[in-house]
RNA sequence: GCCGCCGUAGCUCAGAGGUAGAGCACGCCCUUGGUAAGGGCGGGGUCGGAAGUUCAAUUCUUCCCGGCGGCACCA
């Protein structure tokens, strides 16, 4: 006698074991058809396993999040079945469900081609209309591997033999495909649908190791039916519309060019975009108590042979010789700072010192990492270098989430979270002093009401730290803002205090940053705001446009008025029609047009067209400026 | 760095073993038009770089540089 409880409460009784396939049609009809596995117990399994005891079930259909997931391995493994069939001396690997979709690596001699993916698209349709049966083995561990390896499969044997030894191995099989996984599946192919489409080609490492041979990974994208799957590829298309390196060239903000891989030529608007961004931080951490600094961008060998990254950064740095020796474009600014706190003698009175720096920093970065503004090898960070006493993390923490947050909110990210990286194994420092910054971390973001993620032993060897995540408006996440504790630099490099007790201590550091790096920032705020920047940002805040040539003297008055106001305005007096003028600004996402006639002159009137807008306003010339001049102030610093 | 794809006008892209074309952009002319493209004419390219094959290479081959998508990297 089996009782299976359902979801709502009920209990069904058996007289004997039943399949998960039975229980469903026991149900109704309906649902026997609609269930693509059983969550029993809350384990998923196939719905061919017989469940022996009283349980609690739940038939899993494709509207249950949990289907998802098995869907989209499903579709993984019809398409390994898909090219074994097509190209048959491939060797299978792995084949995971991911965010969004699947993918699955092949070794093969000859590289797939992207005309494949079509072909095996059309296979792998052909697969879920032949609705082949999916079942489930368990096979003896020797038996397995000895399979495989006659299959010429020895990825798959190599798999087989690392797994733990009390692990169960199972093998499902559809038509006259056979593979190697933990499942569970779809009863059947038919079930997968055809709400799928291979995406992509790529390498990928042999159990991501670079030291591996390269395999072929395909990537594909799955969903419960076509109106999702086309939803899902709309949005893909509107990411890349809003991808900052094709906004960037159509604003005429930036552009990248090979003489100067992986560094950024701002333009005159983007530059304007950098300095505003840049200007704001600096009131912001000036009113929070940091005093501003200015170090060397190139620094002697001696320097980062000391400070510990010629032997740990060596590969990311670029260095010059001179006569007397090797310099070194700085890859970080903190022991330059260290250096700064080292001159003269540093009271205990005199902590914390808050240093910072917007410091141009380089890093030889593998040329595959570039990418756009978010990987560079020459950048600006908003770093800063708090010297303080174990003591003072706490409340140098806590002041720096609190700063944090309210950047960002005013940046227009209000969906922040904190991952919290505790000791490694391998460290400096002795346990109480990590127990301390451990707590003092743990306190800060707690009273700052920041979500917090644990990474254990995630931390540097040189302390703990926090990284900050900010999620985008369309839904990404991007680690930016970091806070890390450290014992061993200061040590290092021989910086200490004068204590209460006139004796010699060495300071703790925390390194610090908000945004990272300016560039990765910028292209983050570009995507987030699809270039449609909140007005104090706008490179261009204004363009001031006429409607006919009567107008244009008046229209030198409005950019005046604009430009005395403080707004970065532009004028349009072309010999163009304001249709013309209104696309051209629209498309250029200038967020307000004023237009101004005959009438507009006559009167000492602009007529106020935001972005996107349909309506106009017309308002006297001081009273525009006014309000305009009020929003475009931007946040306050004070805070 | 590794795998794959790509590099033709400022941009988006077509093309072919006999030194190139479209649309937009740009310049000039006409047009003075009230909220997302008015019309005409015109200028513009060592076809990413180097070498090789060939009577002839921008086209085929090799190498290099760069970009894109991943992977690895991001103390």
């Amino acid at each position: 006698m089996v009782a299976l409880t359902l979801p709502d409460g009920s209990v069904r009784k058996f007289d004997k074991p039943v399949t998960g396939a039975e229980a469903a049609a026991a149900i109704g009809p309906g649902l026997a058809k609609a269930a693509l596995v059983i969550r029993v117990d809350g384990k998923l399994m196939d719905l061919s396993r017989p469940i022996e005891r009283d349980s609690k079930i739940a038939i899993v259909t494709s509207k249950d999040p949990d289907a998802l997931g098995i869907l989209r391995h499903d579709c993984a493994h019809v398409m390994a079945e898909a090219v074994k069939e097509l190209f048959p001396e491939t060797q299978v690997t792995i084949g995971p469900a991911i965010e969004n979709g699947f993918y699955y690596d092949f070794a093969r001699d000859k590289p797939f081609v992207p005309e494949d993916l079509g072909r095996i698209e059309a296979r792998m349709k052909e697969i879920v209309k032949r609705d082949e049966k999916i079942t489930r083995e368990v096979w003896d561990r020797d038996k397995a591997v000895k399979f495989f390896k006659d299959l010429g499969e020895r990825y798959k044997a190599e798999i087989i033999r690392d797994l733990p030894e009390d692990e169960e191995i199972t093998l499902y099989r559809q038509g006259n495909f056979i593979d190697l996984c933990r499942g569970p599946h779809l009863p059947s192919t038919g079930k997968l649908g055809t709400a799928f489409k291979l995406t992509k080609l790529a390498g990928a490492y042999w159990r991501g190791d670079s030291r591996n041979e390269m395999l072929q990974r395909i990537y594909g994208t799955c969903w419960p039916d076509e109106k999702q799957l086309k939803a899902y590829l709309t949005m893909l298309e509107e990411a890349e519309k809003r991808d900052h390196r094709r906004l960037g060239r159509e604003m005429n903000l930036f552009h990248l060019q090979d003489v100067a891989a992986g560094a950024v030529f701002w333009h005159p608007k983007g530059w304007t975009l950098y300095r505003t961004l840049r200007n704001y931080v600096r009131r912001r951490i000036a009113a929070n108590g940091y005093v501003e600094v200015n170090t060397p961008q190139m620094v002697d060998r001696s320097l980062w042979e000391a400070s510990g990254h010629w032997e740990k950064f060596r590969q990311n740095m670029f260095t010059a010789e001179v006569e007397d020796g090797v310099l070194a474009l700085k890859p970080m600014n903190c022991p330059c700072h260290v250096q700064i706190f080292k001159q003269g003698i540093t009271s205990y009175r005199d902590l914390p010192i808050r240093m910072a720096e917007f410091g141009a920093c380089h890093r030889n970065e593998p040329s595959g990492a570039l990418h756009g503004l978010m990987r560079v090898r020459a950048f600006v960070q908003d770093d800063a270098h708090i010297f303080c006493t174990e003591d003072q993390i706490t409340a140098e923490t806590r002041a720096f989430c609190t700063l944090l947050s309210s950047v960002y909110k005013d940046l227009g990210f209000e969906d922040v979270t904190v991952k919290f990286s505790d000791r490694p194994p391998m460290r400096a420092g002795s346990d109480a002093t990590w127990d301390k910054a451990e707590a003092a971390l743990k306190d800060a973001t707690k009273a700052t009401g920041l979500e917090t993620q644990l990474n254990p032993g995630d931390g540097a060897f040189y302390g703990p730290k926090l990284d900050f995540v900010l999620r985008d408006a369309i839904g990404r996440d991007w680690q930016c803002g970091t806070l890390q504790v450290d014992f061993v630099l200061p040590e290092r490099l021989d910086a200490s205090y004068i204590g209460e007790d006139g004796a010699k201590h060495r300071p703790v550091m925390l390194h610090r940053a908000i945004l990272g790096s300016f560039e990765r920032f910028l292209g983050i705020l570009i995507e987030h705001y699809a270039g449609k920047f909140p007005l104090w940002l706008a490179p261009v805040q204004a363009v001031v446009a006429t409607i006919t040539s009567d107008a244009d003297d008046y229209a030198k008055k409005v950019l005046a008025a604009l430009g005395d106001a403080g707004l970065r305005a532009e004028l349009d007096v072309r010999n163009e029609k304001i249709n013309y003028k209104v696309r051209e600004h629209s498309l250029a996402k200038v967020p307000v047009m004023l237009v101004v006639g005959a009438k507009e002159a006559a009167d000492g009137t602009v007529a106020v067209r935001r972005l996107g807008g349909k309506a106009q306003e017309i308002l006297a010339l001081k009273e525009a400026v006014a309000r305009l001049m009020e929003e475009a102030a931007g946040p306050p610093a004070g805070r």
